[in-house]
DNA sequence: ATATATGCAAAGGATTTGCAGCTAC
DNA sequence: GTAGCTGCAAATCCTTTGCATATAT
């Protein structure tokens, strides 16, 4: 998706929900999409802030669940008891494999596991609605 | 496992940490492996309370650090920010589904998607620890 | 014009910690 | 006897909220 095509998106998306469009909410958008990372809520702060963009931490909170509830970002929890936020745009679903001593994070998707999970909500007459899979383990350097 | 067997086993473990063996330390562990739920610390509390077992939410927290790192009990975290804990004794691995209406828990348990987490884990030279995995939805009833 | 946002600082809730007195070993 | 524990209250950390002011539509 282009810049610009997002941004209208996310117009549309604001406004159908009786939202408005300022540029504190676009800078947070901007942010969050520029980057692959997996970043809580203080560092996406910083970064806006290095860059001469100064909203407030309560405003990125705020915009965070705006994001995160119409699809343009993943809310993530790595156990450690802070919310990390991934870009959804232009990125396909995938869980995380982490290494518990450097917090290396590797992405991983396999369609029979997606597959197999919904059979079980099946089974139990669940309706999925999302999932968190978190594998967690030593990575090749941390091992030694 | 016997009460007894259960017993002595935690009191090994205590001792190979260098940790005492403490009243309060036995009544969390009686506490978390009576019942078959997912609690939070204050629950555990506050049922210790109503026993007149008065242990202190510090004691409460600290022991589960305990239980938790020495396999006697499983920390959860269901997304609301809050730790619960489930007991390991006589109970088999098992994942999550969770409705997120109503709050109701559903334990399973798929030896294809453990085997294959395995897999992942490899292709990327992980050794894996632990994992967490959660479904989410909504149950029969909360569909309606 | 006015409904909604922002920023600040204060509040909140879960968890952790410092410390003085207590207890297991 | 002493290293380690407990309980309390205060501190901490992340996140949310109240409110006065500012802004998008």
């Amino acid at each position: 998706m282009t810049d610009t095509a997002l941004l209208d998106k996310f117009k549309i998306a604001l406004k159908k929900e009786g939202l408005k469009n300022t540029p504190q909410r676009v800078a947070v958008l901007e942010e969050i999409i520029k980057d692959e990372g997996h970043r809580e809520s203080e560092e996406i702060y910083l970064a806006l802030k290095n860059q001469g963009r100064h909203v407030s931490r309560a405003t990125v909170y705020r915009t965070m669940d705006i994001l995160v509830s119409n699809g343009f970002a993943r809310k993530l929890n790595l156990g450690d008891g802070r919310a990390r936020y991934e870009s959804k745009v232009n990125s396909p679903h995938h869980d995380h494999l982490v290494c518990i001593d450097c917090g290396l994070i590797i992405e991983f998707m396999d369609q029979e596991i997606e597959d197999i999970q919904e059979e079980i909500a099946d089974q139990h007459d669940f309706v999925l609605k999302r999932h968190i899979h978190q594998l967690f383990g030593l990575c090749k350097t941390c091992q030694k």
